[in-house]
DNA sequence: CACGGCTATTTATAGTCGTT
DNA sequence: AACGACTATAAATAGCCGTG
């Protein structure tokens, strides 16, 4: 036979990987609350949930959400700059006199692994400090 | 004595002020299951309900999560649930035989637009694909 | 009316097991 | 390991009732 939950929950923040599977299955859980909420009282509901690790998790229209609050004066979502803080980053264009290939370059950035806000940022900003390198490179020097 | 919840419950939308009643229920609900979520997972959570009638009821620091997912000042924050839709994507690697060069491509993807989670993660899937098409590419006959 | 308490019933979920 | 199914238990809640 099973065992089932043990007895009671504490609040306190655990610490193993189980945290992603309860991170997972409640945050599955509040978004079915989102639409049974949505469904049953017709209520328009938005959420973003970003997890620990930093990875955003979005529920419904926030173009719509947004919009309805400005229509209403409800303070609205006004957007400020995230501030992208460079770090050492692991990206990096190569320079025009670097003997790094283009190639190698783009070989060596980890796109799949920048699932979360913070290295989509960077991976932008480096992607049009790249654009504008390449742009205004003399391509044809480039170690393709 | 009580009598408790009837027996079953209907999904459809109820027509009634009993609504309202409901409404405010669910929403506490949906706050502490949100609640719950940050305590024990340490997520960060943003919640924007809007009534029927509506009204807003935030939950979190929806400034904060604003500005962690949008970086320009003014843009829209529109991305929907369930990840990324491709739409009709403005970007796109140039295939093989196109006559696009890579140069064109690179300079018409508006890189510095890319500021809502939405078109991050789409400009990421690009890349992606970019880089492998790029990697296995004849780059030398690529019209640069 | 709205809000909060109560209670029976439904729903969510922590833990475990089984499959990949 | 990660994910899904299962299960016992905890939590949410629809319907009511009382107070303001």
């Amino acid at each position: 036979m099973g065992s089932g939950k043990k007895k009671i929950e504490i609040k306190k923040i655990e610490k193993e990987s189980r945290r992603m599977v309860t991170f997972s299955k409640r945050r599955k859980g509040l978004f079915k609350k989102a639409d049974e909420l949505c469904s049953k009282t017709g209520a328009k509901v938005a959420i973003v949930v970003i997890s620990a690790s930093g990875k955003p998790y979005p529920y419904g229209d926030i173009e719509a959400i947004d919009t309805a609050l400005n229509n209403s004066g409800g303070g609205g979502c006004n957007f400020n700059a995230y501030g992208v803080v460079r770090e050492s980053s692991s990206y990096g264009v190569p320079s025009r006199g670097n003997n790094i290939s283009f190639k190698k370059w783009l070989n060596e950035i980890n796109v799949e692994q920048c699932d979360d806000i913070k290295k989509l940022l960077m991976l932008k900003k480096e992607l049009e400090e790249a654009k504008e390198t390449i742009l205004r490179a003399e391509v044809e020097s480039w170690t393709l």
